[in-house]
RNA sequence: GGAGGGCUCGCAUAGCGGCCGAGUGCACCGGUCUUGAAAACCGGCAAGGGAAACCUUCGUGGGUUCAAAUCCCACGCCCUCCGCCA
């Protein structure tokens, strides 16, 4: 949610990030309009009701006539107290859906444009020449067959499209990812925690994913819960409605959890393997801050994934992504593409957004200073997705037979130096 | 799923239909005292909107009333007991 200040004292600003976004930019104009309508109503409706307090305070202590005549007087502004309420609170609703239409402004250095806009930010680390070697690199579904690591078939059979089982080595290099993520994040001093993955509507709607990304979610209708598709959901609502101590640091959560998502509309896209799929786990930072601090941690952010990306010994590059493809919350976003060998091309395997103040407005959540009591910041990244991830070692650190080099961060967790075929 | 109890300012509690946006204790902040601290004493201390007057908020939504934390209805959540269960 956008600030309402900003609404009335530069409206520009907002016009111009809807239209780097491609977004609808009447929306502004329709909000300034409900607010102004919003506001009048309110201040008719407060005079009315002092009006109203004061005079039911004199019926208490009025006596005979007199009190009969206040009384009169009394039940006739009931009526317009009622009425001038129930406007108040029409104009509020209209004014506040309009509101939750709107997008967080875009950061001025987010490149403008659609998905393909992107702006390359750099290259780590180089690509193999699987020709120079002499052989030709097996995609991730097949080596999960030799390696009998994953299992698309049985989870098709089981759970139908974009399911996929991790066996034997694959489910060990889960754990292996995780401890090794989570025992990062604890040495930067995250807080590692476990949250749940069914919320209810105002922690999915606080965080912005019931707008443009909706279809995108699951809901439990009979409960009326959500599948979350994140983490970032139940870490950004956890301080939802509090006051919360950011001036001296950040707080930061690394949140370890399933995510759920539909993948509507992307029939055609990435069918095969464990790309897209409909679960996985994740370890996701995020970050409650000062608005002040917000840039610098989202750099922070970003160097805890290339740390990690490092680790794992893949080549990559990092992305500002382009204002069309920001989610709403987001003002700005890097994304981690790891270099996939039998695509020939750098798919993405983490995102960090800066979210500002846009979600903590929504959820409600506030830290005080001298000057009063205002909005955080929030802001999350990915430290690893599961699959992606698995995909990428897999893929990279494969030899002519199909076993797989370990990186070295993760023999320790995983006990192996070399995943062998099985 | 069945039975009962509860939901008030960070925590714990008080609260008669008008004198209640709301008392008390703890915690917290400032001060006095002290070499320093503790104790004691004094003062402050819910949030939002508004320049202010003032308005809103006592789980949520509705109702009764001139007037609701207080009365009525529905729902939600929490606790205890029983049943089922990883």
């Amino acid at each position: 949610m956008i600030d309402l200040k900003t609404l009335r004292d530069n409206p520009d600003l907002i016009r111009n990030s809807q239209k780097a976004r491609g977004e609808n930019v009447d929306l502004v104009d329709q909000l300034i309009l409900a607010d102004d309508a919003r506001r009048e109503a309110m201040a008719e409706f407060e005079t009315l009701r002092a009006e109203q307090n004061a005079l039911s305070k004199s019926v208490g202590s009025a006596k005979g006539d007199e009190k009969t005549k206040l009384l009169e007087n009394a039940k006739e502004l009931a009526g317009k107290v009622k009425s001038a309420d129930a406007k108040r609170s029409e104009l509020e609703e209209s004014a506040k859906k309009i509101l939750l239409q709107i997008s967080n402004i875009i950061d001025p250095n987010t490149p403008v444009g659609g998905e393909a806009d992107f702006k390359i930010l750099e290259h780590i680390g180089t690509p193999r020449d699987f020709a120079a070697e002499g052989f030709e690199p097996k995609d991730h579904v097949e080596l999960g067959k030799i390696l009998k690591a994953i299992d698309t078939e049985r989870g098709a059979k089981v759970a139908g499209s974009r399911s996929y089982y991790l066996t034997g080595v694959g489910a060990l290099l889960e754990f292996a990812m995780v401890n090794y993520a989570i025992s990062q994040a604890v040495k930067s001093g995250f807080i590692p925690v476990i949250p749940p993955v069914l919320v209810k509507p105002p922690a999915m709607e606080g965080t912005g994913f019931l707008g443009q990304a909706a279809e995108n979610v699951y809901h439990l209708e009979e409960d009326d819960v959500y599948l979350v598709g994140t983490s970032e959901v139940p870490l950004a609502a956890y301080h939802m409605d509090e006051i919360i101590d950011v001036e001296n640091g950040p707080m930061r959560y690394a949140g370890y959890s399933s995510c759920f998502r539909r993948e509507a509309g992307t029939y055609g896209k990435d069918t095969r393997g464990i790309i897209r799929v409909h679960q996985f786990d994740k370890v996701e930072m995020f970050t409650f801050c000062k608005p002040e601090d917000a840039e610098a941690e989202h750099a922070r952010l970003l160097q805890w994934e290339k740390d990690f990306l490092n680790a794992m010994e893949i080549p990559y590059r990092v992305i500002d992504v382009a204002s069309g493809d920001l989610g709403s919350s987001a003002i700005r976003k890097f994304d981690c593409e790891a270099w996939v060998p039998t695509q020939n091309a750098y798919r993405e395997v983490t995102s960090t957004s800066n979210c500002t103040e846009f979600q903590a407005r929504r959820l409600n959540i506030r830290y005080k200073n001298e000057e009063g009591t205002k909005a955080v910041a929030t802001l999350n990244g990915t430290l690893v997705a599961i699959p992606r991830m698995i995909v990428a070692v897999l893929e990279n650190h494969q030899k002519p037979d199909g076993s797989v080099n370990v990186p070295q961060a993760l023999r320790p967790f995983l006990g192996k130096d070399t995943l062998l075929p099985a």
